[in-house]
DNA sequence: GTTACTTGTGTCGTATACGACGCGTCGTAT
DNA sequence: ATACGACGCGTCGTATACGACACAAGTAAC
């Protein structure tokens, strides 16, 4: 039990740093283009709600595994710079379905390649067995978790 | 291209997966026993100044992974508890090292296993070979993002 | 039809988390 | 001695992130 706390402590180690790399700074600060002031999970929203189809706040919170009320707050930046819109559904008025306003049709395009540029660049210079050996550990840390 | 493109996404949500289920869930609501009230971020700094002493708010901020202005916030609601001091440094008045007041020394060996319990528990409980993909796995994608 | 339950939404309070900024302090070079 | 750069600290503004709550709207039970 003791050399395997050293390894859970160096896993949150690099849990916390490839968050830190990948979640917050994947789209502003690495200077790659001249970018929008947008950060990861905004950018995440409006991709989802292009390639994916406009959806609900509920919906949209599934497909980013993130809480109803975090996701509606990133509507709310969003709709503030209007960029979203909600649009109630007249069908059944519990609904409010989120739509991406015209100008940002063109924009998306830009966006496509994902929030997770870096990261997709980075997999597509790895070898096969790299690629492998990345999503096996994850996935066997989550089986383990969930054991 | 486009193959990989659906790996940085499985990863992408691996990841945010993980975070939730480690970070934030790992400390209060998993039952164990009745706890503090404590985050897992809380829980950290208080091990680190218990195990490997007390330290200024930029040595802590080094040792969690965090950044200076968020070390402080977390400083800051532990001292609001009388859970720890700011002492300045007589020496150099730059310098204000935390220390962890005196009840918290006792109640610290519960939490001894570190804010991780359940992560290590899982990682005792597998076998070297599912270790060694988990630790694998992470440093390749490190290792990727910083070529 | 009225009641009870479910579901979707928005809001509130709190805790991370970061960069930018200003302030005080120390060492050092001039 | 003084100016200056480096360092440590705290604070501000903003964005995520969550659970708890209240409210509205639909559904089901009776």
């Amino acid at each position: 039990m003791a050399e395997v706390f050293e390894d859970a402590e160096s896993v949150m180690a690099h849990l916390r740093a490839l968050r830190q790399e990948l979640l917050t700074t994947s789209i502003e600060p690495s200077g790659d283009q001249a970018r929008s002031g947008l950060t990861a999970p905004q950018v995440g929203l409006i991709r989802s709600l292009v390639v994916e189809g406009s959806a609900t706040v509920t919906e949209l919170a599934r497909r980013l595994s993130l809480s109803h009320s975090t996701t509606s707050g990133i509507v709310d930046r969003l709709q503030a710079r209007g960029l979203v819109t909600r649009e109630p559904d007249p069908h059944d008025r519990r609904y409010t379905r989120i739509e991406v306003t015209a100008p940002v049709q063109g924009y998306t395009r830009e966006i496509s390649e994902g929030p997770y540029g870096r990261l997709t660049r980075a997999l597509d210079a790895a070898s096969a067995a790299e690629r492998k050996a990345v999503l096996e550990g994850l996935e066997t840390l989550r089986a383990l978790l969930s054991r």
